[in-house]
DNA sequence: AATGAATGAGCCTTCATTCAT
DNA sequence: CATGAATGAAGGCTCATTCAT
């Protein structure tokens, strides 16, 4: 109620810092979950492993999650934002030592997928976390906003490409279909070579998405056109 | 356990008549998780659900099954033979009222990758048996040997698909690159179909499959040369 | 399947002694909630503790009883029971020394209200169990079929009051009435005296249930037309 | 704590409104956990629901009572405010309206008694309230001194029906006698209806208390003596 | 071979309460 | 004074698995 001797500001600034400090715990509680995670496994990520890793008691961890779903909602979350970041960042790279010319568009087109796929195939585990969050989660913790949001953060990763394919001359209706088309091409080719199933055809997996992006490349309007 | 006069020969057809009697049991409780499996989904399965259904007590199932896991790697060999069963039912189809030329080669691959993917798209379950394959299944439930043979059944399934690449003029290697692809392909469709992310792209599973059958009509090197 | 030299009649016997065996678990199990119960109230009898009572892990308990307001149910069926068979007692006590005469209706009217008044007076737990009856059993516990059979015994326990007021002249509704209100008297009286807020009155329950029963003597219509 | 260069008096006036202050808050509290009582009941009356109704925390709510049994208590003894509210105010409904002769002191009787009956019946969670506390109470939360003073309010409650019974002849012992069983009587019927078991005996709640008051009028020895 | 009892570990969650800040 | 983090105990329940019979 009172606030002797401590100005607007100061109050302010208590709370930021206090929520920091929920934040960074939160984070630290997340990071548990992760390392639960990757070194078990999905299932193995209970309430109370988490709690272990993070050196809390189960309950504790219900400050700052409201259930179990909702640490996956946000591992996923966060996850997502890595594979943004890391195709942004590619994105970026090109850009600096952009020259003109469609040709250059179809490079963007190229590094935006395989960034997207390189995320994945390097963090495996996120990989797992993209697969759980196409299946697994419940609807408690992933209401249809967290979904929608989730959603569009992925969609957010494909963007370079769809621009790139629309530079490239592909119309509106086109875009969609191929952006779709690499998306499952890219998970197909993930899927096949986290389990190490691909092993079994005698290719690689860099090798087929490097095959896709030829095959790509054989059908873009504007080169097509220029022939 | 004795043997009281009991010749030797005997014994033997008596073994081999338990050894049928126990095989055709176990395949009784195979169906039975199978049924499980199929109505509510793997997580259903539990051991106890199993027994209920095969009309068993929970222990009596660890007569026939080492474990869980066993069960699991036997429900997914089953699955396969119903892959094999379909794809083959859907080559016979073809052949009967085949015509000839290369376009008919043309249409067997197109069939073949077709009654691949549908059955996946219409026998979800069995997707999810798959993924689970790919995925979770432990050591202890799958052996070296059991891995290989379940490797085999799945390329059996894709085997007309290569067979009718080679008609159409693809190499020893293309023919790998091409069926891994599609099968990576398809898992990628399969996987935004069957968790209903493919509705934010706004594309259909089917249109997708059409879409690659396409494009990979497009690189035969018979029609090709035709040309 | 096979019975080799165990005869229908053997294997008929086997089941019941193995049925006796399980009703006697669970009858054992019972009686550990039950102390559970009178040692520490309602509130403590947790499925651990039950189990610890009797012996078992938690989870034993499950193969005896589906969940815990089952086995609240079954210790208020078993309750009811004893009610009844006291109430039964009393009654035959009376009709052995009978001598005829309308007097003799009250008395046993009289006797057969005294004896519900008593069980509960003596058997406190019983009380709280009746409470818990009327209020807190949970739908899953207490199916309408279940409820239906616990009501028609706490009515069975009222019957030879029915019988007695008919007797003595009461009409089909008046009986109705009387019954209902001497069974809320009775669970008044019962409540004030177990909770000991009765002492706050400076009466007893025994005086008070007296009272009653004196006052209900003046609207006896046999009675009352002989004057 | 500290008490710089404040002078006695001064010190002694602060502490008064802090006092002052620290009762209001109590009260808020109360009120916020009768609120939550009566809308979803006893046990849903948590710390945590209470705080937050409040807008506290949990943990400031300990700074006003010292655990959740006293403010049990407290809902107690507010619910018996209400209570001694709600029967003086039909008390002094009658007296307005009131004419001369002893016809009217039965009607005061059956007022009270009705009042009484009245306030449980349209306020079941008071109902609740009063069964907790003539049971399950804990030692911690009710001193023998608060426990007197409740019994004390309770009884004030059935004030007004003593003065009439006494104004209607009864003698003291009667009286005594009469008022206990009046409660006993309503508290049956108020359980009984309470929780539905009185459909069991196709009676109703008001009817009861009308057949029971009509009896008392029976016994009333001014009313007797006048015949 | 099959039962059914039993275990023991595990699951998620809730709660009153404490305490440093 | 109030917060919010944290505890620790408890709750009901499920499940794969084992084992005596």
């Amino acid at each position: 109620m009172y606030n002797f001797g401590m100005n607007q500001a100061a109050a302010t600034a208590r709370d930021l810092r206090q929520q920091a400090l929920a934040d960074a715990k939160r984070s630290h509680i997340l990071n548990a979950a992760t390392s639960v995670f990757i070194e078990f496994g999905l299932e193995a990520v209970s309430m109370r492993e988490i709690a272990k890793r993070a050196g809390y008691t189960a309950g504790a961890i219900y400050s700052y999650f409201a259930n179990k779903e909702e640490i996956y909602g946000a591992l996923l979350a966060e996850s997502l934002e890595r594979l943004n970041a890391f195709v942004s960042e590619a994105e970026r790279a090109i850009s600096l030592n952009e020259d003109t010319g469609s040709s250059n568009d179809f490079l963007v087109l190229q590094k935006s997928v395989l960034a997207f796929y390189q995320f994945y195939r390097d963090n495996p585990r996120d990989l797992d976390l993209g697969f759980y969050l196409f299946q697994g989660l419940k609807p408690r913790g992933l209401t249809n906003e967290w979904d929608s949001q989730l959603n569009a953060r992925l969609r957010d990763a494909m963007r370079p490409q769809e621009i790139a394919l629309s530079k490239l001359g592909f119309s509106k209706n086109e875009i969609d279909t191929e952006v779709t088309a690499i998306f499952a091409h890219i998970v197909g080719v993930l899927l096949l070579n986290h389990t190490g199933r691909i092993r079994m055809f005698g290719k690689s997996a860099d090798e087929l998405i490097k095959h896709y992006l030829d095959n790509l490349a054989l059908r873009i309007p504007k080169m097509t056109k220029q022939k």
